[in-house]
DNA sequence: ATCTACATTATAATAATTCTAAACTGTTGA
DNA sequence: TCAACAGTTTAGAATTATTATAATGTAGAT
């Protein structure tokens, strides 16, 4: 979903209707100069700070799962206690900061397309995610 | 902790003592042919069927954690609503088959050497991790 | 055999997420 | 314009995965 488009005509695209709690989120999700990362938990003190009326977790989690299923967010796996989402939906891979927990994008030209030589017989493949973790050099990781 | 080893001497040595339901979880673990993936979920299962006795969930959880910080396990994100545990403790990839939601460890020849080009600055790799969504080839996937 | 630190246990607590059922609201079309 | 319906939102209950607690048990040293 680019930033700056009409968010009323985008939803009704895909067919989600313009609620107003869609529109908010959209505006806090996109209207911002780069992708965005975030947890359920993240996004629901960010609405709660720039919405006047409140917003039901329920509704954050529909919502969110709904945006997902029309590809507007996409899910990454990094740890198995939370649900990171992107806004960045294209392929790409992730740095994943173990000091702060930050999600960072991979630049397409910071990693080699990677070469699957031999697949499972029968499957074809779905995605293909590369995840580094990296920390701080002068610190104890396991 | 390679197979058919005396896991009483095993466990000695990283400084875990060798209670029963820890040499039980060895066995279970570690005495089979292929490396094992696994939940907690299915790990309780399967010693719950194996032993005589039963076993507390909380000592699973407690047992799972020690031997992951012991590096005799490894924890592989993979959705996130589960953790799955891998008894292959060696730096590689796996595919995951979105079907049968299984596990499969990739042969260090079926995925060339994933090159990152240009990493955070000041930060170290921990570790690169390649996860490889596959499905059957006739089916909807997301 | 006894002691002590560490383990195990059942249960309670917490956290993340999903479900439920009632109230509400876009949208359609008369 | 407005009634009617289907999709949404909501608060709170339920569920699931995991961790904490506190009492009891046990391995290993003395």
């Amino acid at each position: 979903m680019p930033k700056n488009c009409n968010f009323i005509e985008k939803l009704r695209e895909v067919g989600l209707r313009p609620t107003k709690q869609r529109v908010k989120m959209c505006e806090v999700l996109y209207n911002r100069e780069k992708t965005f990362h975030f947890t359920i938990n993240d996004l629901v003190k960010l609405l709660s700070e720039k919405m006047n009326q409140k917003i039901s977790l329920a509704t954050v989690y529909n919502t969110v799962h709904a945006f997902e299923k029309k590809g507007y967010l996409k899910e990454i796996s990094i740890d198995s206690h939370k649900s990171y989402f992107d806004t960045n939906t294209s392929a790409h891979h992730h740095f994943f900061d173990e000091d702060t927990h930050e999600l960072i994008d991979c630049d397409e030209s910071d990693i080699d397309k990677v070469n699957i030589r031999k697949n499972i017989t029968g499957k074809k493949i779905n995605s293909v995610e590369v995840l580094v973790r990296v920390a701080s050099d002068n610190q104890t990781q396991k």
